[in-house]
This record gives C-alpha cells, sequence and structure tokens, in this order.
DNA sequence: CATGAATGAGTATTCATTCAT
DNA sequence: GATGAATGAATACTCATTCAT
C-alpha cells in the first residue's frame, strides 16, 4: 500500500519550483531584473545555485516564470469575477479596478512582466505575448458580450477599445503614483470608466438625449452652487 | 583689443554639444541604451571619449539629452499642429496622429527615454517628467479650450483623458507593431478618436435623440453662459 | 539449481561497457574533450548519467578507455600486417601507410588522447604510455628483426628510428590537412619511407662506391664481433 | 628642446606590454591556458585587469603573444646561428640541438605554443601558423642551400624533410624526458642527425664508402676502450 | 578645453561528480 | 546495478567614469 515513489519525489519537485519561483519573484520585484541576483534566489530557497538551472534555463527564463504566476493570478481573477456580474458596465467596472489595483501594488514588477523586456522586436512571437493574450481575453469576452447584447458598439475594433482601457489604466497608475500615497482613486477611476464607457456604450435613443444634456445641467447646477455661496 | 572671443567660442561648443546629442542619439537608437557605448559616440563625433563628460555628467544625462531633444521637437510640432486648427476634434486627431507616427518611428528610443521613468519611484521628480509635462501641456491646452468651448465634457478630470489618450496611444503603437509592417494605422486611429471623442465630447454631432435634445440642451447652456458672466 | 548467472549478467556488463566507450568515442570526435558531455553519452547509450560512473571512474578514465580501444585497434592491424609482409622496407611501408591513415581520419580523437600526455610530467607513468609502448612494439619488433636479417644499421638507437617515423608521420599528417581536402597522400608517404630507410637501413642497395667498401667494413665487423665475443 | 611627450608615454606604453607579455609567460607555464588566470596576471604586472585588456583582446590573443615572441627568438637564434655556419650538416647540428634544448627546457610553453590550440580545423589560416612558418623558414632555406650545393637529394620535398626533422625532434623530446634528469642528450642528438643526414644527403660516391664504414670504426674503437680498460 | 590610458566592480552559467533511494 | 536530482566551484570580460597631463 506504499505509495509508488515517484509522487512524493514529484511533489516534492514541483514544491520546489513554486518556493524558487516565490523567491525570484520577491528577488525582482526589490531589485529588477538587472540587479536581482540568482545566487540570493538560490540561497533564499536553500538550495544550490546549479539547482535553479535545474528549473529554468536561464534568468530570463526565470523572470517569465514569475510574470506567469502573475498573469495566471489576475486572469483567474478576472474571469471569477466577471462571471459573477451581470451588466457589461459592472464587468469593465470591475476589470479595471482589478488591473488598476494589482498594477499599483506591483508597479514594478508587473511593468517588468507586461513590458517586453529589453523593448524585444519579436514581442509577437513571445510567450510573455502569450501570457498577455490569455489575460486580455477575458476583457474580449466581456466586450463581445456586451456588443452582442447591443450594449456596446459593434462599429469600433476590439483592438481598439482595449489598447484605450489598459493603456489608459496604465497611465492612470502611473498618474497615480504622482499623487500623495493614500490618495483615493475611485473617483478617477470613476470618472474613467464614465469615459470609456461613453466612449464605447451604445446609445440607447432617450438615455442619449438625456446624456448629452447632462453637463449642461451639470454646469448649471455649479453655477447655482456658486450663486448660492454669494447669497449666503 | 582682444575680440570678444565668448560668442564665437560658446557657439562651438554649443554645436559640439548638439553633435554628441545627435551621435548619441543614433547610437541609442541602433543599440537601445545598455548596448549603447560612449567610446562609439565620441569615435563618430571625432573626439576623446573623457570629452563627452566635459558636456554631459553621465550615460543617462545624455540619454536625457536625446529624450529633451525629441520631446522639444514633439511639442513644437504638436504646438504649431494646433495652432492651425480651429476644431477641437481635429486638433485632437491631429496630435493622436502626430504622437502614434512619432512614436511608431522612434519606439525603441522613446521607449527607453521613458521606460527607466515608468518604474522609477521619484518620477515626479524627474526632469523626464517635466518635458513630458511640457509636451502634454499642449494636449491640455486643446481640452481646456474645447471645454470653455462647451465642445468637451467639464465633468471628467483633465487627467483621466490625458491618461486615456496617450495610453490608449501607446498600446495601439504597440499593437500597430506586432501588425504586418507596412500596415495602414489610419482607420485604426479613425476609430481611435471616435471612441476617445464619443468619450469625452460633450455633444458628438451623431445620435438621433441626442439631435432633437440640441435646441434645449444649447438654450440651457446659454443660460449657463449668462450666468457666469454675471458672477464673473 | 540456480544457473550460474554470473556468465550471460557479465556478459551483459560488458556489452554496457562496450556501448558506453561507442557512445564516448563518438561524442569525443564530434565535440573534443572539453564539449564532451557525459549526460549526452549516458543519454546515447540509454543509461543513466550515475550508471557511467559506475564503469568508468570519471570523464579521463572514459578517454582512456576510448584510447585503448583505438590503439588495440590499430596494434592488432600493425601486428597482423606485418606478419604477412616478409621484407624490412615493405614492413614499414605497411605500418607507415597505417598509422598515417589512421591518424587522419581521427586526427582529433588521437591528438586528444595523445595530448595530455604530451605535457603531463609524468607521461611515462600514464596508462596512456603503456597503451603507446603496446603499439610500438610492433615497429620495434620489426626494426629489431630488419637489424638481425643485416637490413638495418646496428647502430642507430631503436628509440631515434621510433622517434624519428612516428614524429616524422605525425608532422606529416598535421601538413596534409593543411593540404586541399582529398589530396593524395601517397607520394609524399613514398618519399617520407624512401628518406626514411635512407637514414636507417645498412644499405640501402644504392650508391656504387658503397658497395665496393662493403667486403671492408663486413670483415672489420667480423673483428669486432669477435673481440667483442672475447671480452664477454 | 624638450622631446615630444608622444615618445616617452610611447616608450612606457611599449615597456608595459612587454611585461605583461612576460608575466602571461610565467603563469602560462605554471599552469597551463586554461588554469592560469588573467586576474593573477594583471596583479604581477601591477596594473588593473582591464587594462590587460587594453593591451590584449582577449586570453588566446595573450597566448599568442607569448607564442609570438617565443617563435621570434628561436627564429633570431636561428638564423643568426646558421650564418655562422657554412656546411650544411653542421648548421641542420645546430638548428636540431637548439630546438631540442628548447622545447625540452620550456616543454610545456612550447608546446601550447605550438600545438594548434585546441586542435583547430582551420590551423593553417592562423597567426600560430604563420609565426610557424617563419621560423622553419630558416630550416627551409639551409636546405635549399644544401640542395643547391649538391649536399642534399634533389628528389625529396622539403616538407617532408621538415616534417620528418621536427616531428622527431619533438618526439625525441618526449623520449628524453622520460629519461632521468640531467641524461646527456647529446649522443642520442648525434644519432638523430647522422639517421637524418644519412636519409637526406646525396651520396658522393667516395665519402659514401668511408661513411658506411664510420658504425664499424667506431664500434672497433669502443671495443678497444674496453680492451685498455682491461689492461689499466 | 581636450585627451585617452587606466580603472575595477560585478555575476550568470556549466557540468563532472556524488549519493540517497 | 541503476537512478537522476542536487551540487558548487570557478572566472573572463565590459565599459562608464576618472584624472593626470
Amino acid at each position: 500500500m506504499q505509495a509508488p515513489a515517484g509522487r512524493p519525489r514529484r511533489r516534492r519537485v514541483e514544491e520546489k519550483e513554486r518556493r524558487i519561483i516565490a523567491a525570484a519573484r520577491a528577488e525582482f520585484r526589490r531589485h529588477g531584473f538587472d540587479k536581482a541576483r540568482i545566487a540570493e534566489i538560490a540561497r533564499r530557497v536553500g538550495v544550490a545555485e546549479g539547482t535553479v538551472y535545474l528549473y529554468f534555463a536561464n534568468k530570463n527564463a526565470l523572470l517569465l516564470a514569475v510574470a506567469a504566476e502573475i498573469y495566471d493570478g489576475l486572469t483567474r481573477e478576472a474571469a471569477a469575477g466577471v462571471e459573477e456580474i451581470a451588466d457589461t458596465r459592472g464587468r469593465l467596472a470591475f476589470l479595471a479596478r482589478l488591473h488598476f489595483r494589482r498594477l499599483l501594488r506591483e508597479w514594478r514588477l508587473l511593468v517588468m512582466a507586461m513590458t517586453p523586456y529589453k523593448m524585444a522586436d519579436d514581442y509577437g512571437s513571445t510567450e510573455g505575448y502569450r501570457l498577455n493574450r490569455a489575460y486580455v481575453r477575458v476583457f474580449d469576452l466581456v466586450i463581445r458580450d456586451g456588443v452582442n447584447r447591443g450594449e456596446i458598439r459593434a462599429d469600433l475594433p476590439l483592438g481598439v477599445m482595449r489598447d484605450m482601457f489598459y493603456g489608459g489604466l496604465e497611465y492612470a497608475v502611473r498618474t497615480h503614483r504622482l499623487r500623495p500615497a493614500g490618495s483615493d482613486p475611485d473617483p478617477m477611476l470613476d470618472h474613467f470608466l464614465g469615459a470609456f464607457a461613453a466612449g464605447i456604450m451604445a446609445r440607447p435613443a432617450a438615455a442619449g438625449a438625456a446624456r448629452e444634456a447632462e453637463p449642461v445641467t451639470r454646469r448649471l447646477e455649479e453655477v447655482a452652487a456658486r450663486l448660492e455661496a454669494m447669497l449666503r
């Protein structure tokens, strides 16, 4: 009834791989790719340097594994969250917030993982590219679903929306990082989503007219507020 | 009786500085930052390596000077172009195309010039940041002007629009680079502008219902303007 | 009633040893000693790396086994060929051609097998040395036989002839390798043998004057032999 | 009257190059190529490691420089010695002794320098090959001169003689190294030269006969010496 | 202003060999 | 006998930057 020896050993191997990735993740986060030292990663895991190379061909492969782990997590969270939300707008809000938060919290690591390292010209054929595709597929599905439901404009190429969404979010994180620590990003995200939705959502006739009037009424309210202030 | 040597000497110095920057730009473009060699830059200019250090404190300063040159050009082109266009939408189209083209053509150099700052924790206090601010100020003016004209929603923070615009464009370039060489980016840019405008414009003169609402909102707008004038 | 397992098992073991040597030979030939990888040898044989070390103490021992195999083959061929040839000159011609061809064909492997010993200070106590001795013994026997028959000068130390023969041949191969591929080495080998024979043969039945001197020297030789016999 | 600054600096540079080569020579001799450490060479010269690379592109270039120095010395000595000797046989004896002694004294370094390093297949296009050619050219001239004087057989290709000469000598050194330290190599060298000369020298009728008798008379003299010893 | 020789820190990677199973 | 995961030593080379002239 002894379990075949292969199993536990195999499990130990997978366990070790995970620990190496975890250590690498910490090291990359702390020091960036170039200054991360394989020796330090090995030391943390408690193995010899050579052992790292039994699991990963080289430093780049290690970064890729870290990136894959991050992307996997992101993709899973994104997919799970989307499944629990019914309306397109809500789904986009969820994806935006998820992406924004993760990017903000692990800026250095994620930029490193997402920016094709060293601006490779062959990014398209990269493993990193495939990881990215898998992640944004969740976004794509949300959009396609929204188009089918008539909520999203059918005339816009998906790629344009995607670039505007994720590009805008990345820049938004960058901007947010310039603000004092602890600033609440939610109002900004609301605006972002508002603009993005306005850009891509189909306009049901009535709602459209109402929305067009929105800024004007808002300005009127501002004027009113000022008048009130004067009278007080 | 000594002729004022300062001028011509100064001119010679500036001339040499320009030549160093030009050589650096070529070298950075060809090899990227890390593999660019100061020695090669000096050789091209025809000076000793040490001489480069009389003009620039270090390699980073050299990259910064190159970036500054690029940004200056961009900023000038952007400002000049905007001045010749009357309507906001046309201005944005111009800025988008300009940015897209430059980024596409000098992707490596521009990403290089921007990436270190992306990851830096003190980006806000960076010279690179200041260069960037000067450049996007053109965009900001276009937007503010558009808001004043009532063409652009007044409720959206400028920063959100800016991030969506430039973030979206950067990602669009990245996407475009994955397509076969020579692909025409214009249709995509049109869609991008369409979506962006729809997101931020107060009245993309489009939807039928919206059009009917027009007289009403216009009258409201006029009322608001008069009230504002009174308050000022 | 247990069948004597030793035999077949032993046979299997020897079989595996042979296969390892064969794989090592191929690997060494292809990549040279330093770049030959034990792992690749094991893979080819279809055993684990550790298994190789059950048969050979280390990489050097493996090279030695390969060298031994080569030397054994050479030695056997040399001995067999010499046995079938009657005259000394013909025997030397055979040995020269055999050595030349083998060295030419397996230059890299054979130089590799010999070079470490070239430089080692303890070459004399080396296994490689013993292998070499066994091989050149065939040459030695030919020479001794030739001396006994009066065909070869008795005054020359055997070692001198041996060094000239094999040293000359090794350099001849080296020279031949510089010539265009496919060049015919035979004319060169004929000249080599001619010069070598002229150098060591007692009477290259050639020069006229030498023939006249023959009776005199023969008589002197006889006197010397008699005196020597007395002294012994 | 100040000497141009270029000179002494240039002289210092050449001086440093010499010192690096000398240190490398010592290091290579002691440890062989692979185990020689650039760091140690730099330390001995008293410069930084990087400085070594200002003078030599890499470790191989350094070995080549050492080899060149050795070859230059050998070539010069060989040429000078030959010039002072009139007869071909004497010249060959000189060259043989010179080569033998140098090879014996600096066996490791010279084998390293002479053996095309790592058995390169493109030895023919190697700088090492050119150095070697320059050296053996002295031998070639001696031979050609001997042929012109009628002392050396005109029917033998020069390459054959060269290979036999230097190949034989290399093997002779190897053999000699197996003998007890301090053994006198001269008798062996005499025999070597005797055999070599017999192999390549043209035989003037008379001299030929005398020469044939030589070994016999030598043996007679040995016998006489032993008889004398008995009578003493 | 200009030179250019000298500096020296800093690390990924390989692979023969071992030994617990 | 066989396995194969783990070990760990060992080092050439680059190039931005400096500073004596």
